[in-house]
DNA sequence: CGAAATTTTGACTAGGTTCAAGTTCTGTGG
DNA sequence: CCACAGAACTTGAACCTAGTCAAAATTTCG
């Protein structure tokens, strides 16, 4: 196993407020692991044995109704930890978490999440302060699901990717990996048809530019403003 | 201020993991107040200078949208912590807290919590499992308002409701504090219309016993058959 | 008893799904 | 290098669930 390069992990939030001898630690116990795309990290009841986190590529979080439909809970990115099943007090995972480009974890065995976690309270924290954050996220969309029509919430899902993963090109902002209509589908509630009806007519209006897998927000204010509800 | 009694809250998950005496030392930093019926014990937005815990009573936390829609994103029953806020790394509640019968809460200053929560990693370890609980319960609830219709969302919220604070009566289960059928609407971002329209269609057919701000599961396994969407 | 809050019910409407083709990509293998 | 098969996307038409609009009935409480 080559040595993992610290200076790599040390800024990210999950290690603030250890000495860099203490992240070495912890460090330590992981191991790099590359999925290709379209593999699984880990599968939705399956039992939890590592947790995680990502240095490149990008997952998709997604639950599987007992009828097949899928669900997409989150895309995670870089310098997230994930699959933090044990610390939740969970044996199996509540998700399945898939590459959906070619991606590069460190992984560690839950059995050292009791050390670290008593050794290196800020650990503690820090995980509570992410799962936190993940709860605000989830609860913000439920209200959204409650209160917005589909075109706001296709808006507002569009706003988060780009805000999470987008990047500058000449005609807007890309979500920065490949996602299609059906994906938009399933993180808003919406079907693949509703979504692409949605899109083609933003597109018309040159809000945004699709693409195979591809979308690029030409007018992120104006698409700020549905999403908001005002003007449209 | 009289001097809190450490068995009636010692069992709680919370409190796993301290001695009798790291207990006290918590309990110490603590008030009891009581929040009549009706009260807020915060607000959104507000500035959070306290976390707490629930002894009696039951609360509504729920989120006022900027068009003024409600969405109930939970009920809080006895023994549960809530409005950690600051443990989650924010400055503000991100939602507003109701007593729906008269309550009682202890009460922290917020300014405890770093000492707190470094002296006691269980008391962190504990936050973080039930938070990581309610992230469960959110992300289960956005994949029901995307996968099922009305009636078996309906159906779901009050399982759920039976279940967190259910009482048998000779009738069947009754939810234990007053709701209406506008709060059930808030619940599964249904209409108080729908809503009404459900539970009469139900009582017709026996599943349940209706009444102002009251509600009687007369057969759960039935309405538990509807939720899962097989008979009906 | 009267006023306010809660609940019920009817009639109509519409946003979004479903059903059904058809079109446009993209990567692969001959 | 081009043909082709599969995947992704688009679009039209019919339909239906649940929302909206409107009004009345019931309950509670001062």
């Amino acid at each position: 196993m080559p040595a993992l390069d610290r200076s790599l992990v040390a800024s990210l939030p999950v290690f603030q407020g250890l000495t860099p001898e203490q992240q070495d630690d912890v460090l330590g116990e992981a191991q790099s692991v590359r999925y290709p795309k379209g593999a699984d990290v880990f599968q939705q009841d399956q039992q939890a044995q590592h947790f995680f986190l990502l240095l490149h590529g990008h997952l998709r979080v997604y639950r599987l109704t007992p009828d097949g439909q899928q669900v997409v809970v989150r895309y995670i990115s870089p310098g997230e930890i994930f699959g933090v099943a044990m610390a939740l007090g969970r044996t199996t995972y509540p998700a399945t978490a898939a590459a959906v480009v070619d991606s590069v974890a460190l992984v560690w065995p839950n059995a050292v999440w009791p050390r670290l976690s008593e050794t290196y309270p800020a650990l503690l924290a820090n995980t509570l302060r992410t799962v936190g954050s993940r709860l605000q996220d989830a609860q913000t969309r439920v209200v959204e699901m409650s209160t917005e029509q589909v075109e706001r919430r296709i808006a507002h899902a569009l706003l988060r990717l780009a805000q999470q993963s987008g990047r500058k090109v000449e005609t807007g902002i890309q979500i920065d990996f490949p996602i299609s209509r059906q994906d938009v589908a399933e993180m808003t509630g919406a079907t693949l048809h509703t979504v692409s009806r949605v899109l083609s007519a933003w597109e018309d209006r040159g809000l945004v530019e699709g693409g195979r897998q591809k979308i690029t927000l030409r007018d992120p204010h104006r698409i700020f403003m549905l999403a908001e509800g005002n003007g449209g």
